[in-house]
DNA sequence: TAAGTGTATTAAGTGATATAATACACTTAA
DNA sequence: TTAAGTGTATTATATCACTTAATACACTTA
């Protein structure tokens, strides 16, 4: 899977989802884990479609459900960049957190594993020593 | 969101995801939660479709999807039933549950957490009165 | 003015999903 | 033997999400 480096940030996409949505989650990873400096400006719309060898319109996709989220800013005619609202950030870091999270859960007890259990499953997916 | 039940187990469709794969994972947490004894005839393919008002064909496709996970075993005429071979349910349902540990693990690291503060944020969502 | 921004529109193609209508081989029970 | 109920296969059709393509427009900056 080749990763491609755009403006401070990697890419990495493949067939198995959408692609604005690989884009969406992996610009939102690099805010999220502080890889690209607040306030910062992302590449333009034509950039990443050319860099990514995508159409501009998925780009477009992407970035637009960014600033639905808050974690952009656009400026007509200058660019895209980060908020420089570290509290917008955060917020919505465990909002995905928590979605994610309520999946996981939801899913796991589905498949009739309970807390202990789960808990036993994780540490040893982490590698570590168990009970 | 209607609950229907049909051979002992509860299904309850929607428009988020697929209904083949709804339908594949209702049975299979059917099957992993012991709801549904090994060895049960589960609904014929046009009974489940008439009950859950959607096409055979669909139906169909989830229950194909099992056989391979060789969760059922399809006798030609009499029906499908559930195997009767408790490893092999067991298997599937560490296969699964890894399967999602490993997704949610990769997404909250790509959120840029980790460990103490994925268990912290999972010990305070059970403590959470939810569904 | 020219180049680079975000944005909008229209058109087209592809693939997954779902439905519909039929048909066939098999099993069971009347 | 027959009829009804199984799983299974096939063909056709429709819809929708996703993606690409080609333009065009308004704005900002150098």
């Amino acid at each position: 899977m080749e990763e491609i480096r755009v403006g401070g940030m990697y890419f990495s996409l493949d067939l198995s989802l959408p692609l604005y949505e690989q884009v969406l989650e992996q610009v939102r990873s690099s805010i999220a884990k502080g890889e690209i400096a607040l306030g910062d400006k992302i590449p333009s719309v034509r950039e990443l479609a050319q860099a990514l060898k995508i159409n501009p319109n998925t780009v477009m996709r992407a970035y637009q459900e960014l600033e639905r989220e808050q974690l952009t800013e656009t400026r007509r005619g200058q660019g895209t960049y980060i908020t420089s609202d570290i509290a917008k950030v955060d917020l919505i870091r465990y909002r995905v957190a928590d979605k994610a999270i309520e999946e996981f859960l939801s899913k796991m007890t589905g498949l009739g594993f309970e807390t202990p259990e789960i808990d036993k499953l994780l540490r040893i997916k982490r590698g570590e020593a168990h009970e």
